[in-house]
Order: structure tokens, then sequence, then C-alpha cells
DNA sequence: TAAAAAGACCTCCTTACGTCA
DNA sequence: TGTGACGTAAGGAGGTCTTTT
């Protein structure tokens, strides 16, 4: 383990370039952390005498998993400045809010950036390259800086698993918190905020699949459900009338009418009132089950073929 | 005190880019 | 090496809310 921290006044302006200049860590992560400005303001400024003081840790110091949300992401300085000693989750967002209350324009600590390009694996992440050579390229032309401007730049695994972790405490950010995690991840605070607003519109795609899914079993089951209770009732419907052709009529009472062929009961009970109220059935001389040698005894009481009832029409 | 203007921030939709199979 | 699918950063339009004038 090795631990190289640079206090002090730098003697060229520092940028996150110089990490292509560092030590390759094979599989560790390297860790760089620097109070000053970088970028297009550090350009600027090289000749100024600002003091810039840069900490490299390298590799991440090991930091027990268990203790809080934020020691999964083993950002050891995080751990201990952003959770406190109890680990107290809101901690973070007070801490957050403090370091930016206790900037001033003037004051080292309001220029104070993280570095989050972790570089394992031997994996140099260019993004911030091309962050800092848009910012400090002031002869590049109109066009090229039209065309970095939408330039899309990837976040490093690491700036996304912390704004990942912060985004499951709250998927909101108020300006100060914005800001702050903007200076934390040497990000800009505009992509911290569009960071926050596609995580949002990603989680509400993720929970409207989630609930088309179930509305979609949902729906099934229901259209299941409905065709047995469809099947139940016509099962029950034919029941009951066969019941109270068996318990409420003669046998002698059914009749048909010769004009449209309805099979009814005797015009003299209710229910044949009720079925076949025109007088055109009443009076057209009902076909009755004696008459036609049925019996309501028999189950196809009701099975009338055309040739039955032309028979009978001729015959009447 | 009400109304208009301005600004910040949001959602939604889209585009462009990086990555991977 | 080329290509299409996919994930995602970022831009723009339009709406809402708060603050300022």
């Amino acid at each position: 383990m090795e631990l190289a921290l640079s206090l002090g006044e730098t003697p060229k302006a520092m940028t996150f370039l110089d990490k292509s200049q560092k030590v390759n860590f094979g599989n560790d992560l390297g860790f760089c952390m620097t109070l000053g400005e970088t970028g297009a303001e550090a350009k600027t400024k090289a000749s100024d005498s600002d003091l810039h003081i840069q900490l490299d840790l390298t590799p991440f110091s090991p930091v027990p998993r268990s203790q809080t949300s934020l020691n999964k992401l083993h950002f050891s300085w995080i751990n201990e400045n952003l959770t406190g000693e109890s680990g107290n989750v809101n901690k973070r967002s007070r801490w957050v809010e403090d370091s930016v209350a206790i900037s001033s324009p003037n004051s080292i600590v309001s220029s104070f950036q993280m570095d989050f390009s972790i570089y394992g694996n031997g994996r140099v992440k260019r993004e911030f390259e091309g962050e800092v050579d848009r910012g400090t390229s002031s002869r590049a032309s109109d066009d090229e800086e039209n065309s970095m401007a939408r330039r899309k730049l990837r976040l490093t695994k690491e700036q996304s698993v912390f704004l990942e972790e912060y985004f499951r405490e709250q998927s909101t950010l108020n300006p100060k918190q914005k800001v702050a995690l903007a200076k934390q991840l040497n990000l800009r605070p505009r992509q911290v905020e569009v960071w926050f607003q596609n995580r949002r519109a990603r989680t509400k795609l993720k929970q409207t699949q989630v609930d088309c899914e179930y509305i979609k079993k949902c729906y099934e089951t229901l259209t299941e459900e409905n065709r047995r209770l469809q099947n139940e009732l016509q099962e029950l419907r034919a029941l009951k009338t066969s019941q109270l052709l068996y318990m409420q009529l003669p046998a002698t009472t059914l009749s048909m009418c010769p004009s449209c062929e309805r099979v009814s009961t005797t015009a003299t009970t209710a229910a044949a009132a009720a079925a076949y109220p025109t007088t055109a059935c009443a009076s057209a001389g009902g076909m009755t089950s004696s008459n036609m040698g049925l019996s309501l005894a028999e189950p196809k009481l009701f099975s009338f073929s055309p040739a039955q009832i032309h028979a009978q029409r001729a015959a009447s």
C-alpha cells in the first residue's frame, strides 16, 4: 500500500490529465483528490499564486463494508466525511450542504474538487480528458466547441455508483446539494441535474413496465374468471328453466305459436302471458305438447324440427 | 394586494454517442 | 471490420411553482 500526499504550491496548474502520468496500479484503484481549480480555471490562473493542493491515495484504504451504504463504495475519504462517526446517512446531506455553506469564493475550500476518475484494470478513462480539453482549449474554434458541446461524456463507474447511492436515499436534489455533489464528483452541476432527471425517468419507466406486467396478469386472470363465471351462469340458467317447467307448469300447457314458432306455456298462465303478450300468439291456435305427442318429461321438449313444425302447420 | 415577468426546475420526448454482441 | 441493438448523457419544448417587480 502506498500513500502519496502532496501539499503545497504546485509548480503549475494541476489538471486531471496528469493522471496519465501516474503509476500504473494494475488491478488496484487510484484515487486522486485535488484542492484547487482545475480545467479552464486552473489554466487561466496558472500564473496566479493560488494555493493548489493535491492528494493522491493509492490505492484506496480498506474500509469495512458493513457500516453504511456509503461504505460499500469504498470511498474512504467520503465515508469519513459524509457519514460521520455514527454513519447516519442523514449526515451526508447535511455535510454536503455544509461543504457548500462554508465555502466562499476566495477560499481554498471553495475550489475543492475531487477526481473520481478511477483507473483500475489498466483502463484509462478519457472522459475527463475531453472535459479538460474542452475547458482549456481556448484556441479551439467555435465549430469545434459546438461539436464538443454535444459530445457525450460517460460517467465513470464510481461516479455512477455514488450517484446511485445518493439517489437511493433521495431522488431529488436541492441546489446546494446539486452543487456540492458536482464538486465532489468533479462534474458540472448541470450534469448532476441531468443525471437525476434521467435517473428519475428510468425509475418511472421501470415502474411503468412493472405495472403493465401486473395489469396484464390481472387482465388474464379476470378474463379466465369471467369465462368461468359465464359458463356457470349458463348452466344455472338452464337448470333454473328446466326446474320452472318441471315444477310450475302442467305438461299439457306447453304450446308453440305457429306464426312466430316460439314455444310457450299456455296463455292462461302468468308466465305465458308475459312471454307471448300478443293476441296473435294467443289466438293463433297453440301447438300443445300433448297434440304433438311430446312430453315434458322428455329433455328434448324444445327440439322441434322444421319438418315437425311444417307438418303441424299443414294439419292446422 | 393583485398581476405580470423572470427564473428555476420538472417531465416528456428526442437525439446523439458509446458499448457490446 | 461493419452493423444493429441497447443504454444513457444531453438538448429542447412546454408546464408548474416561486420570487420579484
